[in-house]
DNA sequence: ACTATTTATCGTAATATTGCAATATATAAA
DNA sequence: TTTATATATTGCAATATTACGATAAATAGT
Protein backbone atom coordinates (compact mmCIF):
# COMPACT_ATOMS: atom_id res chain seq x y z
CA UNK A 1 0.00 0.00 0.00
CA UNK A 2 2.63 2.33 -0.62
CA UNK A 3 3.44 2.54 3.25
CA UNK A 4 7.04 0.91 5.00
CA UNK A 5 5.26 -0.94 7.88
CA UNK A 6 8.31 0.65 9.95
CA UNK A 7 6.30 -0.38 13.40
CA UNK A 8 7.18 -4.25 12.64
CA UNK A 9 10.74 -3.67 12.23
CA UNK A 10 13.35 -3.53 15.23
CA UNK A 11 14.22 0.77 15.82
CA UNK A 12 18.23 -0.03 14.58
CA UNK A 13 16.34 -1.41 11.76
CA UNK A 14 14.12 1.10 11.05
CA UNK A 15 17.02 3.86 11.77
CA UNK A 16 19.69 2.09 9.75
CA UNK A 17 17.35 1.94 6.38
CA UNK A 18 16.69 5.77 6.94
CA UNK A 19 20.26 6.92 6.87
CA UNK A 20 20.40 4.38 3.74
CA UNK A 21 17.25 5.71 2.52
CA UNK A 22 18.75 9.38 2.12
CA UNK A 23 21.71 8.53 0.61
CA UNK A 24 20.04 6.07 -1.73
CA UNK A 25 19.95 8.88 -4.55
CA UNK A 26 22.60 9.82 -6.68
CA UNK A 27 21.96 13.78 -6.30
CA UNK A 28 22.45 13.12 -2.31
CA UNK A 29 25.67 11.27 -2.80
CA UNK A 30 27.20 13.77 -5.00
CA UNK A 31 25.91 16.59 -2.06
CA UNK A 32 28.13 14.65 0.56
CA UNK A 33 31.02 14.19 -1.68
CA UNK A 34 30.72 17.71 -2.40
CA UNK A 35 31.03 18.17 1.16
CA UNK A 36 33.82 16.18 1.74
CA UNK A 37 35.66 17.74 -0.55
CA UNK A 38 35.38 21.21 -0.06
CA UNK A 39 37.39 22.80 2.82
CA UNK A 40 35.25 25.21 4.26
CA UNK A 41 31.69 24.05 4.82
CA UNK A 42 30.15 27.42 3.45
CA UNK A 43 27.67 26.07 0.73
CA UNK A 44 25.09 27.07 -1.47
CA UNK A 45 27.07 26.90 -4.25
CA UNK A 46 26.04 23.26 -4.05
CA UNK A 47 23.51 24.72 -6.84
CA UNK A 48 26.55 25.65 -9.12
CA UNK A 49 28.20 22.27 -8.59
CA UNK A 50 24.96 19.95 -9.23
CA UNK A 51 22.47 19.57 -12.22
CA UNK A 52 19.71 20.51 -10.43
CA UNK A 53 17.37 23.20 -9.50
CA UNK A 54 17.57 25.43 -6.26
CA UNK A 55 14.51 24.00 -4.84
CA UNK A 56 15.37 20.59 -5.63
CA UNK A 57 18.78 20.28 -4.34
CA UNK A 58 17.14 22.55 -0.85
CA UNK A 59 14.35 19.24 -0.67
CA UNK A 60 17.85 17.16 -1.35
CA UNK A 61 19.61 18.58 2.27
CA UNK A 62 16.61 18.64 4.01
CA UNK A 63 16.30 14.48 3.32
CA UNK A 64 20.06 14.62 4.18
CA UNK A 65 19.62 16.35 7.51
CA UNK A 66 16.53 15.06 8.71
CA UNK A 67 18.22 11.99 8.65
CA UNK A 68 20.92 13.36 10.39
CA UNK A 69 23.62 12.96 7.64
CA UNK A 70 24.34 16.62 7.87
CA UNK A 71 23.90 20.07 9.98
CA UNK A 72 23.59 23.28 8.88
CA UNK A 73 24.13 26.69 10.64
CA UNK A 74 23.59 30.07 9.58
CA UNK A 75 26.74 32.20 8.28
CA UNK A 76 26.01 36.05 7.63
CA UNK A 77 22.99 34.87 4.47
CA UNK A 78 24.14 32.24 3.60
CA UNK A 79 23.65 28.71 5.37
CA UNK A 80 27.29 26.39 6.10
CA UNK A 81 26.25 22.57 5.71
CA UNK A 82 28.42 19.83 6.58
CA UNK A 83 28.60 15.96 7.74
CA UNK A 84 27.82 15.20 10.83
CA UNK A 85 30.48 12.68 11.48
CA UNK A 86 28.79 10.78 14.42
CA UNK A 87 25.77 9.94 12.02
CA UNK A 88 28.38 8.95 9.12
CA UNK A 89 30.34 6.60 11.72
CA UNK A 90 27.12 4.82 13.64
CA UNK A 91 26.19 3.92 9.74
CA UNK A 92 29.48 2.76 8.16
CA UNK A 93 30.29 0.65 11.44
CA UNK A 94 26.88 -1.06 11.33
CA UNK A 95 28.39 -2.08 7.78
CA UNK A 96 31.72 -2.86 8.60
CA UNK A 97 30.72 -5.07 11.72
CA UNK A 98 28.20 -6.70 9.12
CA UNK A 99 31.23 -7.46 7.01
CA UNK A 100 33.53 -8.51 9.14
CA UNK A 101 31.10 -10.99 10.38
CA UNK A 102 30.13 -12.33 7.11
CA UNK A 103 34.40 -13.53 6.66
CA UNK A 104 33.38 -16.28 9.29
CA UNK A 105 30.61 -17.72 6.94
CA UNK A 106 31.25 -19.82 3.97
CA UNK A 107 28.48 -20.50 1.94
CA UNK A 108 26.86 -20.66 -1.35
CA UNK B 1 8.73 14.66 -12.48
CA UNK B 2 9.51 11.29 -10.22
CA UNK B 3 12.82 10.45 -12.32
CA UNK B 4 16.18 10.55 -10.54
CA UNK B 5 18.47 12.40 -13.51
CA UNK B 6 21.03 9.46 -13.00
CA UNK B 7 22.66 10.21 -16.37
CA UNK B 8 23.89 13.40 -14.49
CA UNK B 9 25.69 11.68 -12.05
CA UNK B 10 29.08 9.69 -12.06
CA UNK B 11 28.40 6.04 -12.28
CA UNK B 12 30.49 5.41 -9.06
CA UNK B 13 27.89 8.20 -7.57
CA UNK B 14 24.82 5.92 -8.93
CA UNK B 15 26.32 2.43 -8.28
CA UNK B 16 26.55 3.60 -4.58
CA UNK B 17 23.45 5.36 -4.37
CA UNK B 18 21.53 2.20 -5.62
CA UNK B 19 22.92 0.09 -3.17
CA UNK B 20 22.30 2.48 -0.48
CA UNK B 21 18.31 2.66 -1.51
CA UNK B 22 18.36 -0.98 -1.81
CA UNK B 23 19.08 -0.86 1.99
CA UNK B 24 16.95 1.82 2.35
CA UNK B 25 13.86 -0.08 3.78
CA UNK B 26 13.73 -1.77 6.86
CA UNK B 27 12.01 -4.94 5.58
CA UNK B 28 15.18 -4.97 3.93
CA UNK B 29 17.84 -4.41 6.49
CA UNK B 30 15.82 -7.40 8.49
CA UNK B 31 16.42 -9.21 5.51
CA UNK B 32 20.20 -9.23 5.19
CA UNK B 33 20.58 -9.65 9.13
CA UNK B 34 18.37 -12.91 8.67
CA UNK B 35 21.00 -13.88 6.51
CA UNK B 36 23.83 -12.80 8.72
CA UNK B 37 22.63 -15.16 11.46
CA UNK B 38 21.33 -17.97 10.17
CA UNK B 39 24.61 -20.44 9.45
CA UNK B 40 23.29 -22.06 6.30
CA UNK B 41 21.53 -19.72 3.83
CA UNK B 42 18.72 -22.16 2.97
CA UNK B 43 16.23 -19.34 3.15
CA UNK B 44 12.13 -19.25 2.22
CA UNK B 45 11.94 -19.49 6.46
CA UNK B 46 12.34 -15.05 5.71
CA UNK B 47 8.42 -15.21 5.21
CA UNK B 48 8.32 -16.76 8.75
CA UNK B 49 10.34 -14.40 10.27
CA UNK B 50 9.55 -10.96 9.10
CA UNK B 51 5.65 -9.67 9.03
CA UNK B 52 5.10 -9.44 5.56
CA UNK B 53 3.58 -11.79 2.96
CA UNK B 54 5.13 -13.79 0.22
CA UNK B 55 5.34 -11.43 -2.47
CA UNK B 56 6.15 -8.50 -0.92
CA UNK B 57 8.99 -10.29 0.78
CA UNK B 58 9.93 -11.99 -2.82
CA UNK B 59 10.09 -8.27 -4.15
CA UNK B 60 12.36 -7.34 -1.18
CA UNK B 61 14.58 -10.29 -2.16
CA UNK B 62 14.53 -9.40 -6.24
CA UNK B 63 15.57 -5.73 -5.14
CA UNK B 64 18.48 -6.97 -2.85
CA UNK B 65 19.71 -9.33 -5.92
CA UNK B 66 19.61 -6.66 -8.54
CA UNK B 67 21.92 -4.05 -6.09
CA UNK B 68 23.94 -6.77 -6.32
CA UNK B 69 23.43 -7.20 -2.44
CA UNK B 70 22.33 -11.09 -2.32
CA UNK B 71 22.81 -13.92 -3.85
CA UNK B 72 20.12 -17.02 -4.39
CA UNK B 73 20.81 -20.24 -5.91
CA UNK B 74 19.04 -22.93 -6.88
CA UNK B 75 18.85 -25.65 -3.85
CA UNK B 76 16.17 -28.91 -4.29
CA UNK B 77 12.95 -27.14 -4.91
CA UNK B 78 13.83 -24.17 -2.51
CA UNK B 79 16.26 -21.43 -2.97
CA UNK B 80 19.40 -20.43 -1.23
CA UNK B 81 20.02 -16.96 -0.62
CA UNK B 82 23.15 -15.25 0.74
CA UNK B 83 25.08 -12.16 1.11
CA UNK B 84 27.69 -10.94 -1.41
CA UNK B 85 30.40 -10.18 0.28
CA UNK B 86 32.26 -7.91 -2.44
CA UNK B 87 29.16 -5.48 -2.65
CA UNK B 88 28.60 -5.05 0.88
CA UNK B 89 32.28 -4.78 1.16
CA UNK B 90 32.75 -2.13 -1.49
CA UNK B 91 29.22 0.07 -0.10
CA UNK B 92 31.16 -0.12 3.33
CA UNK B 93 34.54 0.72 2.23
CA UNK B 94 33.04 3.66 0.33
CA UNK B 95 31.68 5.09 3.73
CA UNK B 96 34.98 4.20 5.73
CA UNK B 97 36.63 6.09 3.32
CA UNK B 98 34.37 9.07 3.52
CA UNK B 99 34.64 8.72 7.36
CA UNK B 100 38.34 8.78 7.64
CA UNK B 101 38.98 11.72 4.96
CA UNK B 102 36.46 13.45 7.54
CA UNK B 103 38.59 12.89 10.35
CA UNK B 104 41.05 15.14 8.84
CA UNK B 105 38.44 18.45 8.64
CA UNK B 106 36.98 20.69 11.40
CA UNK B 107 34.21 22.64 10.64
CA UNK B 108 30.81 23.78 12.33
C1' DA C 1 13.47 51.85 3.28
C1' DC C 2 15.02 49.53 -0.98
C1' DT C 3 17.42 46.06 -3.44
C1' DA C 4 20.08 42.01 -4.05
C1' DT C 5 21.27 37.52 -2.46
C1' DT C 6 20.46 33.18 -0.31
C1' DT C 7 17.67 29.55 1.14
C1' DA C 8 13.04 27.50 2.16
C1' DT C 9 8.33 26.39 1.12
C1' DC C 10 4.16 25.60 -1.73
C1' DG C 11 1.85 23.55 -5.37
C1' DT C 12 1.75 20.31 -8.78
C1' DA C 13 2.87 16.88 -12.48
C1' DA C 14 5.26 12.65 -13.53
C1' DT C 15 6.86 8.57 -11.83
C1' DA C 16 8.33 5.10 -8.25
C1' DT C 17 7.60 2.31 -4.19
C1' DT C 18 5.12 -0.63 -1.08
C1' DG C 19 2.12 -4.27 -0.10
C1' DC C 20 -0.80 -7.98 -1.11
C1' DA C 21 -4.37 -11.18 -3.34
C1' DA C 22 -4.51 -14.01 -7.09
C1' DT C 23 -2.13 -16.72 -9.97
C1' DA C 24 1.73 -18.82 -12.38
C1' DT C 25 5.89 -21.63 -12.38
C1' DA C 26 8.97 -25.10 -10.96
C1' DT C 27 10.73 -28.78 -8.38
C1' DA C 28 9.93 -32.72 -4.88
C1' DA C 29 7.37 -36.34 -3.14
C1' DA C 30 3.75 -39.67 -3.51
C1' DT D 1 0.94 -38.19 -13.17
C1' DT D 2 -1.05 -36.09 -9.30
C1' DT D 3 -0.22 -33.40 -5.22
C1' DA D 4 2.32 -30.63 -2.12
C1' DT D 5 5.77 -27.12 -1.40
C1' DA D 6 8.55 -23.11 -2.61
C1' DT D 7 9.17 -19.06 -5.09
C1' DA D 8 8.07 -15.64 -8.79
C1' DT D 9 5.01 -12.74 -11.41
C1' DT D 10 0.94 -9.97 -12.38
C1' DG D 11 -2.24 -6.48 -11.40
C1' DC D 12 -3.72 -3.00 -8.68
C1' DA D 13 -4.61 0.45 -4.88
C1' DA D 14 -2.45 3.56 -1.66
C1' DT D 15 1.18 6.39 -0.90
C1' DA D 16 5.93 8.38 -1.52
C1' DT D 17 9.54 10.48 -4.24
C1' DT D 18 11.51 13.52 -7.60
C1' DA D 19 11.77 17.75 -9.91
C1' DC D 20 10.82 22.43 -10.65
C1' DG D 21 8.35 27.09 -11.30
C1' DA D 22 6.55 30.43 -8.46
C1' DT D 23 6.87 32.60 -4.40
C1' DA D 24 8.02 33.49 0.41
C1' DA D 25 11.26 34.57 4.12
C1' DA D 26 15.38 36.27 5.94
C1' DT D 27 19.62 38.65 6.02
C1' DA D 28 23.25 41.93 3.77
C1' DG D 29 24.48 45.89 1.59
C1' DT D 30 23.20 50.43 -0.12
Amino acid sequence: MGISKTEHFLENQNEIAAIAKALGHPARIAIMEYLMRVDTCICGDIVNELPLAQPTISQHLKELKQAGLIKGSIEGNAICYCIDETCLEKFMTYFSAMAVQLKSKNCC
